[in-house]
DNA sequence: TATGAATGAGCTTTCATTCAT
DNA sequence: GATGAATGAAAGCTCATTCAT
């Protein structure tokens, strides 16, 4: 906990950050290491003094993300009394972060997809990091209908398969944004989960 | 005066299913031409001969193989008379492309993700093919939804929402696909869909 | 004799046509063997039937055109009695030769200086063909200069050093042509070169 | 902060020249960049660190070279007084510049020409470094003779068309040179324009 | 520690030429 | 004789990484 080890890790932390926007913007592959040392304002040498490849680079602006990302659907979710509200707020905080400009998130998702699946891309074998951050928006999920159960909003039936239905709605936010990621038709998008949501409140509603 | 006249589709498909093959398995970008040409059994030269790009020789080869998926789709599920029957075999093929080992389709959605989302990527503007091929899924499931309408096995209700329902039904199993294929809990994924599938029939069934 | 040898040689000239046009449009380096056979309208195959490298298509070519120019040179002055208008004929068919569109003669010049300056050119153990060229060309105007004096027209004492004027008069020629193919002032070249040969003229002349 | 600071203006000078000795003898399309690069006793990668092409080498390499040329010729020529030493003395460096041995300039003069007629070469588009140099030979010329003038050495009427006089001693002077790099008869070419200029200069003395 | 100069493996693409039919 | 399918050498260029300073 030297001064330096402080030091350093805020430029860890610098450097990722710049990586993840043009990660972002041109996608992993497209954006040189050269390039991320501009955008950190540091000699292409430098990066090498804090990350040992490229890869590691994105393996820590995507994890850093990730978790961001996390804390801030729990920081929104976390003092919301109602449960319904609160798991609208949830679907919300998922709404907005596609919405988001920059950094583009659909282009950090394609990567991270293709690093995760390619033998020997970056999160090959690192793939736990992507499965801890679908467990705890699980976690979130599960949390959100079992407080709505004990609080006699949701029904009680519900918790025994209470994983189960927090996987499918997650699973159902993934596929729909992706849909709309694809089809492009934003108009289109808030209807279609609002749909999607109606019914699902209403399964789950005492 | 014709000495040696090969059928130039039979070749083409030739390249582009080796292609097919290595891009399932190295992905688009870590593979080269060169190992294109030595799998489908020709020179490097040879594929210019028949592809003007590396570029065209993915767009060919994941155009053929989603065809190919649709067509697949399309006969399993046309003479089905029942429609809760229909729906589910279709579900049935849904979970049997993704256990395809070879080529792998999980780590071919990510490469047409990657370069449907990235610009300048080979689908970045050809996501026509992609999107067409997301409509033609969905006009799929509206027909069966609306031929159990018609049969009185499902609401009639449900006609007035149901592109909305079919293009919900298939982002969540877009999405459950990914979670699956992420998460690598192949046991429970079964139960996971069928878990979704009997509610939503449910839902629709008079 | 043979009919067959007739054949042969008139396909040779039609590919060495079709070759010149595409040589003068595109420059050697830039067309493909495979363009001239298509131009040719035959199959890549059969242009190495007639020729044995795409080296030996441009050397024959090019003295095929340059005999060509050659020819219409003498025809168009052969037969003008008076001295000077001969003189002028020539001068005149000279500028004509810049102004032919197609097969644009600068490209093709431009292309033999290449071919015969650089080591392994396809002129350069041929230059003999390049040399015999300007050689006949300044027979040509030592005739017309000689033949001038014989008729008592031109000075009787410019017979003495008729080669190094003649030499001289297509030097100048030459490099007015060239510069004007690089200063691409159009308008002005006429003058220039009528401003030369009015003092020329006058200088020879009795 | 800084510490490995090269002189890149001088790097970029120095493969320029390595690269304008290769052009100069085996031309600039069978150069390649790799040559050049062991040329100048780098790797190949280095080369693009100072060039973001072969074909800026060749622009940059030709324009140094013209630039050298021209300097040279002005200085030879600045101080001398009397204007027909001086134009003598012009055409002297004439005479000079081909016959370096090393680099060759014919075979440079020959892939200028190339480089600026064929679309797409690498003079195509900036033919004004070319037309810029035959100005600046003109005017050295055109001001030879105004000061031959000024100081009654030559004929006062000369001064009404003397930028045509220039010109067309320009382009003699060019297409003789030509002539001898065509015709390798070194031995008469000094004779040959020693002749004309003699002529030329009786001609302009008033 | 910070740097940027240097590098070369590796990429996609071109095309003159060969040759089986 | 005519063909076009096949080829591979060679090109220009990129960029993650190394390393001397």
């Amino acid at each position: 906990m030297s001064p330096k080890l402080v030091d350093k890790t805020e430029k860890i932390n610098e450097i990722a950050t710049a990586a993840l926007y043009l990660f972002a913007k041109k996608g992993y592959a497209a954006t040189s290491v050269e390039q991320i040392a501009e955008a950190a304002g540091i000699g292409k040498g430098t990066v090498y003094e804090y990350f040992p490849s490229k890869e590691e680079i994105f393996v820590h602006a995507i994890n850093d993300w990730i978790m961001d990302l996390i804390n801030r659907m729990l920081e929104k979710t976390r003092d919301i009394e109602n449960p319904v509200e609160r798991l609208k707020a949830f679907i919300e905080m998922v709404k907005d972060v596609l919405n988001v400009e920059e950094p583009d998130p659909k282009k950090l998702f394609a990567d991270i997809d293709q690093q995760t699946f390619m033998q020997g891309g970056a999160f090959y074998k690192r793939r736990h990091i992507i499965k801890d951050m679908r467990a705890t928006f699980c976690d979130l999920v599960v949390d959100i209908l079992l407080d709505g159960v004990s609080k006699k909003v949701f029904k009680p039936e519900i918790a025994r398969d209470v994983s189960k239905i927090a996987i499918n709605l997650l699973a159902y936010l993934d596929g729909i944004c992706m849909h709309y990621l694809i089809m492009e038709e934003y108009q289109e998008f808030e209807d279609q989960i609002d749909f999607h949501v109606k019914g699902f409140v209403d399964y789950i509603l005492v």
